[in-house]
RNA sequence: GCCAAUGUGGCUCAGGGGUAGAGCAAUUCACUCGUAAUGAAUAGGUCGUGGGUUCGAUUCCCACCAUUGGCUCCA
């Protein structure tokens, strides 16, 4: 496949590639745009590139765009390509440029031009009767592109802001063959069945309720998950010689104001009025902890003093935000606050970067570290800010982690590391933060009593490692498609009698297994075996075991499993002691 | 919040200006069963909510609520 640049090069790409990739998608934009201009010369266009999967472009059609102008447009975009249009790319000044653009009504082609430093030549890339201004680089024809799918809809502010107006965006996905286009609609539809929205109703976990848009409800078995994590995350901390606290849901305006979190943050948090006094259902953690911090002297021989709190906190997200436990209006954080010397700031940072890892490994998550600075609307010095910001920059290349920069994007009273995983089917969540904090200390007037006797401002930094323990089970959810590790399974082993003369040995067996903590279920339903092992494997339970008249007989179990080939998954009958430990054995993997 | 789409029994979905349909699930009965669905019967719905148009609205129109896909936002 020819490649075509701006400086008139023409070179060999493979659409594997990554540029290759870019090139043909951006096309496939252009492509997009000229069918629409076909079809409704009237409509604007905004900018349309080429993204991680497809290409999308925006458009202003002053009418509501609907899936039938969506089909009418991918139809159009066929029979472009049909044409096998031949690219070709040129420049022209800027003054041409935008007459060329005003002729033709774009208005927003004409406000990016206008833009554009005075002196440059701006190139256009022409395709049959479509020119556009494009950095390139573009395919040479757009014969390349056998498969097209227009695949959604959905608007878009111009240039990303709220102020300006919203355009059409379309987003759509092409490919050379038609088979690479049929697998990737395939890959989405597997995306799909393992939604954790769509999975948490399926294995009864939890569910969103009308009556409480972003609230989620929890079932017993997602409730039993979101223990299990809890459980685990004690474990680790207690080791790490974390302790934990708890403070109030809710407390008074008086303090949001003193934290910065009214000024900031106001319109976010849930209110309430009690005898006249305005309160705050808290929406962080952090305020309560300083005052919890405060509630007694402290000596600098108690650092570094590591206090965690599992605090469920309340934020008003905007109702278009929404989506399932990755965002909600109520979730658990894994807080915990360090308060220290400033000498121990990079090895308790560190001691963090370890925790993290250690807890991502065990769900074999993929991990990539951003470093986040100083944004626009904050608070405290520069001084403070650069401070910080050396610090965590410090810690994690004495770790030897790589990470990128991100400017700009810290919290309004300092910078951050945040730590981004990737699940199974590649894409990132951000979960775990580091943030240094120099603002709360200062604003609640913390203090210790150092070596020399005198007081002294402790450093604090906030963390999370799961983050949200709700957005981090939605995310173990579709990590694991529902096939959870055999720890984490609300439902480790389900008892199948092969008819209900075993019933009674199953009722046994499960007594047993219970007492042995195993989280055992036992199939009482007067149905056949292959209907019992059926609705077992649907519910992705980990290991079924089979009993009847032999199993009864000899005091066994026959054990099937979930994470083999269909074909060897009867794993033959085994003692009912070896196949507890087996589980066991399972459980610390 | 903004743009667009959607909302019909517990679930998945069909239908459509004239008394609401299927499959699965549930319940009951029969079968007592050996590794991915035994058969039969029964019950279950103000068609998201509120207005409007109409002799008549679940269907058409408007508003609101919720959901979905995006945008903006995410301490």
């Amino acid at each position: 496949m020819k490649v075509l640049r701006n400086d008139q090069q023409v070179l060999e790409m493979d659409f594997e590639s990554k540029e290759g990739k870019k090139a043909f998608w951006h096309t496939s934009a252009h492509v997009l745009a000229q069918a629409v201009k076909r079809l409704y010369p009237e409509a604007k266009c905004g900018i349309g590139p080429a993204i991680e999967n497809g290409f999308y472009y925006d458009f202003d059609f002053g009418f509501p765009f609907s899936d039938e102008h969506l089909a009418k447009v991918e139809e159009m975009m066929k029979e472009i390509v049909k044409e096998s249009l031949v690219l070709s790319v040129y420049d022209m000044s800027k003054e041409e440029a935008y007459e060329y653009m005003k002729e033709r009504g774009e208005s927003y082609k004409m406000e990016l031009i206008s833009e554009i430093p005075d002196d440059e030549r701006i190139t256009f890339y022409k395709q049959g009767d479509y020119a556009e201004f494009c950095a390139g680089p573009h395919i040479g024809n757009v014969s390349h592109i056998k498969a097209i799918k227009l695949l959604s809809v959905a608007g878009a502010y111009w240039r990303g802001s709220e102020k300006n107006p919203m355009l059409t965006r379309i987003y759509g996905i092409s490919f050379p063959k038609a088979s690479m286009l049929e697998e990737y609609l395939k890959q989405l539809e597997e995306a799909k069945a393992r939604d954790h929205r769509k999975l948490g109703k399926e294995l009864e976990l939890f569910a969103l309720m009308e009556e409480g848009p972003g609230l989620p409800f929890y079932f017993p078995k997602g409730l039993l998950m979101k223990n299990l994590l809890i459980d685990y995350w004690r474990k680790i901390h207690r080791r790490e010689g974390y302790e934990e606290i708890s403070t109030p849901m809710m407390l008074m305006r008086t303090l949001w104001e003193k934290s910065g979190h009214w000024d900031h943050y106001r319109e976010n948090m849930y209110t309430t009025s009690v005898d006249d006094t305005d309160y705050a259902i808290k929406p962080m953690n952090c305020p309560g902890g300083m005052l919890v911090y405060k509630s007694k002297q402290h000596s600098y021989k108690e650092f570094p003093m590591r206090v965690g709190e599992l605090g469920v906190v309340h934020r008003a997200e905007k109702s278009g935000t929404l989506h399932g436990l990755m965002r909600a209006r109520c979730f658990t954080q894994d807080d915990a606050h360090i308060f220290m010397r400033e000498d121990q700031v990079m090895s308790e940072i560190q001691g963090v970067m370890r925790l993290i890892d250690e807890f991502y490994g065990r769900f074999g998550f993929q991990y990539e570290i951003e470093l986040s600075t100083r944004p626009e609307n904050s608070i405290g010095s520069d001084e403070e800010w650069e401070l910080a910001i050396a610090s965590l920059k410090a810690a994690v290349e004495g770790v030897g982690k790589p990470y990128e920069i991100n400017e700009g994007d810290g919290a309004f009273y300092g910078p951050k590391l945040d730590f981004h995983i990737r699940d199974s089917i590649g894409r990132t969540w951000q979960c775990g933060t580091i943030q240094l904090d120099f603002q709360l200390p200062q604003r609640f007037d913390l203090d210790y009593i150092g070596q020399d006797g005198e007081k002294h401002r402790p450093i604090m930094l906030h963390r999370v490692v799961f983050g949200s323990i709700d957005r981090f089970l939605g995310i173990l959810i579709e990590h694991y498609g529902g096939k959870f590790p055999v720890w984490l399974s609300p439902v480790q082993v389900k008892i199948l009698p092969v008819s209900d003369k075993y019933l009674e040995y199953g009722r046994e067996l499960a007594r047993e297994m219970r007492d042995l903590d195993v989280r055992v279920e036992l199939d009482e339903s007067d149905e056949k075996l292959g209907y019992k092992i059926r609705a077992a494997r649907m519910e992705k339970v980990p290991y079924l075991i089979v009993v009847g008249e032999k199993e009864e007989k000899n005091r066994s179990v026959s054990v099937r499993s979930r994470d083999l080939p269909n074909d060897q998954q009867d794993l033959g009958e085994m003692e009912v002691e070896d196949f507890v430990s087996l589980i066991h054995e399972q459980e610390k993997e």
